[in-house]
DNA sequence: TCTGGGGTCCTAGGACCC
DNA sequence: TCTGGGGTCCTAGGACCC
């Protein structure tokens, strides 16, 4: 709890929400500067969508999470370059490296956005204005990129400001000003309103922030639930209780992966398992984390999707002990023979590695699993990961030539 | 239009315990 | 034998975010 109020008092608008403009395109633009004012969108794949476009490729309505396929149609003439996710994982923590030389209260919500608690920052840097001033120039000095900041007193006016005022700008929202500023908005515009819950509200005939703050609680909650109508009723009324909280522990990791065609044969299934497996119990093992609960999950060629989940006695970090539970919950989900468009892996009910004593099975020698794991690990430092995979998992060899049988007479 | 990959949080129901 | 109520843990599904 960091309630402690900076020398304007605890209702001064010293929270700042920095969003980096079409992040993706913008770096990879830095790299290809004779492309700067072009329809620009990062994507890929046969079945990918718009990851980021630049904004003369929104212009023609393309927007992130797009189907590709659309977006070439509105938009003919961009150009479609694949995202370079290394740069922008390198670009994001200069960035936010940024943002901590101004304080410790800094919350990255991904890649390219993060919330400040500037309160306590006044005396070193001034005023949070004056602070969202000085970020936006070094960012713009150090990484030749644009962002966008929304200065106001919660968290939520702060990230809806930074979003109104895109791209390359400021836009500060004084306490007093809150209620005007967000009941005229479109419900839409609420943190935590998509398509669902936009058209629960639009049938109880609320079209705007104002509406939902006029709006009985009782009536949100029937229509919405318990929580959702809490949380929308406060944050229309301009009430978030939140603090900045620059503790970023994952609840979970997991790796998906979209089949270029869909895929029904079991045994390329399982494979697809043991590969996402392995990515995801690396990552745990990079974070010093272990999973209790191993989860999978499917698509089908509908679209249509399920999850199955399994909490096992101890905490893993094993490739082998995750991949071996993904398979069982497979063959168990009973869905042999249909057609799949998407595998996943999930390890949620994270623990600190190590945190409890391994109580395992004797017949199955997970130490030396450990150990292989281990030694994989190592190799991707040194020759960079996929180095080692099992077996199943490089490319299959054409068949060796059949020797001649061997005549007998 | 034909829909990625990484996450978070909520709900509802069932098992189990007291 | 018919029957409470609360708490915790787990699973499946879905909404939402970038």
């Amino acid at each position: 709890m960091t309630s402690e109020a900076g020398p304007m008092g605890p209702m001064g608008s010293d929270i700042l929400h920095v969003d980096m403009d079409a992040f993706f395109a913008a770096v990879t633009l830095l790299g290809r500067p004779e492309l700067r004012g072009q329809p620009v969108i990062i994507g890929g794949g046969p079945r990918g969508v718009v990851l980021s476009a630049t904004y003369e490729a929104r212009a023609y309505g393309v927007h992130s999470a797009m189907p590709l396929a659309r977006a070439r149609r509105l938009c003919p003439s961009a150009l479609v370059l694949p995202p370079e996710r290394d740069r922008y994982q390198e670009v994001s923590r200069r960035v936010m490296a940024v943002l901590r030389d101004v304080t410790p209260l800094v919350a990255p919500l991904s890649v390219d956005e993060a919330f400040l608690d500037v309160s306590g920052a006044r005396r070193l840097f001034g005023t949070p204005v004056e602070i969202a001033r000085m970020i936006r120039a070094r960012v713009l000095a150090d990484e030749g990129l644009t962002c966008s900041v929304g200065v106001a007193p919660t968290m939520f006016v702060a990230k809806i400001a930074s979003t109104r005022c895109k791209p390359d700008g400021l836009l500060v929202v004084p306490p007093g000003d809150v209620l005007a500023f967000l009941h005229p908005l479109p419900t839409s515009a609420l943190w935590g309103v998509g398509r669902a819950t936009e058209a629960a509200l639009d049938r109880l005939g609320l079209r705007t922030i104002g509406d939902i703050a006029d709006c009985p609680l009782l009536t949100l909650r029937h229509a919405l639930g318990d929580a959702a109508a809490q949380h929308l009723h406060a944050l229309a009324h301009g009430r978030d209780e939140r603090a900045v909280d620059p503790d970023t522990t994952e609840v979970s990791v997991s790796a998906e992966h979209t089949l270029s065609v869909d895929v029904a044969e079991a045994d390329q299934l399982a494979r697809e398992l043991l590969r996402l497996s392995g990515q995801v119990a690396r990552r745990l093992r990079a974070r010093g984390r272990a999973t209790r609960t191993v989860g999978i999950k499917i698509r089908f060629a509908d679209f249509t999707t399920v999850t199955r989940a399994r909490t096992l006695r101890e905490p893993t970090d094993v490739s082998q002990e995750i991949y071996r539970t993904a398979l069982a919950l497979f063959r168990e989900a009973g869905i042999a023979g249909r057609a799949v468009r998407l595998v996943g892996v999930r390890a949620a009910n994270l623990t600190e590695a190590g945190a409890t004593g391994h109580q395992l099975a004797i017949d199955e020698r997970p130490a030396a699993w450990s150990q292989l794991d281990r030694a994989t690990d190592a190799a991707g430092h040194r020759f960079g990961a996929g180095a080692v995979a099992p077996a199943s998992l490089l490319p299959r060899q054409p068949p060796p030539p059949r020797a001649p049988k061997p005549h007998n007479p």
